[in-house]
DNA sequence: CGGGAGATTGAGCCCCGTCAAAAACAGTGG
DNA sequence: CCACTGTTTTTGACGGGGCTCAATCTCCCG
């Protein structure tokens, strides 16, 4: 049910383009994609991974009637695009304009395994809050992490529509919305703009985590 | 609302007991735990991988309500154990009488890697389930899932409980046991014992995943 | 100011959870 | 082999949380 928000990805804007592979230099500048570009698709062959140097990415797959599951957001000084085998087996798109540096992966790196098990660990907890929690407890859980990731402020920078938040949650976007506005009524949180949430009452928040 | 099923776990048969990180052999004998024993618990620090020489091994956390959320579960052959950082953020459990192998992690072994990345590809798969799937796909793929991998037979071992099965797709054991019968009914599947399905038409299956 | 995408709100319904009872199963001991 | 007991599974009735469908509103950006 759920659809890209856009038809057809838009092109990245820097030259490169998707020929990720060809770039040679680790301190390139960074390959900018606009909003909705798609950074690499299921089924594409793999070497390398991602690092977000500004912007938001978010990794999903589709099931063949269009519903579509993100399994994560990867925002700013965060790596993605680990895979088994040789094959991307996730869709990888730009939230809004976001700068990608590639890094060759040497297979060998020490540092791998540690970035690897950190996503490991995000996806185990993420399994907790789509099979275990209702509506109110999945916003929840994710404004507190959307927090958490930006330092612990009050003021969170959402760079994701509705529309993602829904497909991440396991929710629709009238849920969603629904959750947003009676958590707004309550206080524990205020709405500046569509992309800005103002957390007012963190504790409310966490204690709705359990 | 779901409990675990054994109040408190049993005790493992073999004496080395949990202080597994004193044994020294990497050939040693498997460690043998009883059915509902626990391998090791969320907060004990890990140095080690585990690798399941027989029997079924359960992943899983716990609200503080005691909702519980099983991330993956593991057969012979297969290694779990991965964590970032030093402590376990999961429960391990044995489901049935289990033995375990303990590798002694040398944390630059190439080798690891691939493994924790199947783990990475399987929590993310398991995802898509969660999130966008209802009973009936999510009960299929559980089956399809477990007849692929004990060789694509038709006749499946399940080792779980209907409530392990239900906490690990995020159901209730009542739906559960409803789709079970309604795939009976529809000569998807047979049931020869509780413990034991034989998958009668595996296109059905399939297509149900989408 | 108008146009369009995204977000919000409302009404109705359905899948699945909850609660409860019956049935099947697994031990245990006689 | 069977009676007895506790656990697991199945089945039923019912209610509610979240989905569907549809209308309205808000925010951008020309």
């Amino acid at each position: 049910m759920t659809l890209l928000e856009s038809p057809r990805a838009f092109m990245p804007l820097h030259p490169q383009g998707n020929a990720l592979a060809s770039q040679s230099a680790q301190r390139s500048l960074p390959t900018l994609f606009a909003a909705g570009a798609e950074i690499y698709a299921q089924g594409e062959t793999c070497n390398c991974l991602y690092r977000v140097e500004f912007g938001a990415v978010r990794i999903y797959r589709l099931l063949a009637d269009g519903r579509r599951q993100i399994s994560a957001f990867h925002l700013a000084g965060e790596t993605f695009g680990f895979e088994a085998g040789d094959t991307h087996h996730f869709f990888a798109e730009a939230i809004v304009a976001t700068g990608i540096r590639v890094l060759r992966t040497a297979p060998g790196a020490a540092d791998l395994l540690p970035m690897a098990l950190k996503s490991l660990v995000r996806a185990q907890e993420h399994l907790l809050v789509l099979g275990r929690q209702n509506a109110l407890e999945r916003v929840s859980a994710f404004l507190a992490d959307m927090a958490e990731r930006q330092g612990g402020l009050r003021q969170v920078e959402l760079p994701m529509s509705r529309n993602d938040i829904a497909d991440y949650l396991g929710l629709t976007i009238e849920t969603v919305s629904r959750i947003f506005t009676r958590l707004k009524q309550e206080g524990v949180i205020r709405l500046p703009s569509l992309r800005r949430v103002e957390i007012v009452k963190l504790q409310v928040l966490h204690d709705l985590l359990a």
